[in-house]
DNA sequence: CGCCACTCTAGAGTGATACTCTAGAAACGG
DNA sequence: CCGTTTCTAGAGTATCACTCTAGAGTGGCG
């Protein structure tokens, strides 16, 4: 029973690292059914078998590699960070992470969102609070303190992720070859500014 | 001539239009030609003859809807804005636009970016550098006297536009339902802290 | 072992769809 | 009025996502 779930899951699983190999390769639209179940050896029947559709499939490798992120964030900071670091890391850990799984965050941040049913976004929704929750964890105690400044969740997250993203983006879809990495200490120097308390951005870590 | 010119861009933009509410719709995917055909009134002779594929169709909506975008940004400065006074006019241009052009800005940042053809990421490439061109216009004086702080184009544009976007994004793809405007306020005020010198931010015309 | 139930594999078949092709209508220049 | 170019028309084709039917592998239970 241990063997054939792993086997379950090692089809299972060659047909979802297929399919990221294939959208990253051809995109969403230019991926066939076909590209996909050769790279992963499975038959059509298997392919349906797992997903009912090529959309499901997306859909799920989506969750998953939503999944890895937030893990990813959430592993930058804990209670033992002051504001100026917490933020440094956090921005660092968004800007490794895209770097580092280049053909996650493309397919991540780059293949089409606007077409996911309802049940993947709700997913989604609650995924993101999810990592909304930990990291206020690390957040709403400096809040207190008075080292971070007063905003919501969603601005905060909005002026760590946002201006990095800009870049990554750039990156990602090959407008731009500079490693984003290089923006890392600018960008940081930017977001202590915006979220920091002044009396708070002394006791920074960076180097630039 | 002139009327066959017209004629001619009608039929054209007949398409594009149809286009636009189809993709809006029904998302790249789920768009068929012959549903875009049928709302334009349009033979699928006259369709190929216009453009050579569906993808072809998009790229030019893109760049036409990225080039509104672009005017609507650049028209927000001019030379009489200060440093705060101009930042906050950029970041209210764009959740002006992306609110009041809905279906433009969800075409624009949710439609799968990644498989334009090099062509069209060219052409976007040069439009970025035009818009970048005339906001220099303005902001490179403001550098000069201290006013800003020093940074490329590119870093000042990801603290402007960033953090806006994560919520424009948000609100396009209806994961949050609430006007992205209701954040200008915090925005803007985060986004001076980001950028302009310390010494230029009372003088900001917000009401917040 | 024999039988059943269930999960997974296989691949031929089907309908939809992007795109091609050929032919002719409309507009315009001379 | 002819020739050329631009545009319209729609039948035809190849490809692709997905369905369907059949059967192989695996495990449970007497």
């Amino acid at each position: 029973m241990e063997r054939k779930a792993a086997q379950v899951a090692t089809a299972r699983d060659d047909l979802l690292a297929a399919g990221l190999a294939v959208f990253d390769r051809d995109g969403f639209e230019g991926a066939t059914v076909a590209a996909i179940r050769t790279r992963a050896r499975a038959s059509n029947g298997s392919f349906f078998h797992f997903f009912g559709s090529k959309k499901e499939l997306a859909g799920t490798l989506f969750l998953e590699i939503l999944a890895r992120y937030h893990a990813a964030i959430v592993a930058a900071v804990d209670e033992s960070c002051g504001a100026p670091e917490g933020v440094a890391r956090l921005i660092r850990a968004h800007l490794d992470w895209v770097v580092n799984s280049r053909r996650e965050a493309r397919y991540l941040f780059e293949i089409s969102r606007s077409e996911w049913t309802e049940a993947i976004r709700g997913a989604q929704r609650t995924q993101n609070s999810r990592l909304a929750e930990a990291v206020e964890r690390w957040r709403a105690p400096l809040v207190e303190r008075g080292e971070l400044l007063p905003m919501t969740s969603s601005v905060f997250f909005s002026q760590i992720i946002g201006p990095a993203q800009i870049f990554c983006r750039a990156w990602l879809s090959g407008r731009d070859r500079t490693d984003p990495r290089e923006q890392a200490e600018i960008l940081i120097a930017c977001a202590i500014r915006a979220v920091v308390a002044p009396d708070a951005i002394q006791k920074t870590g960076e180097t630039a």
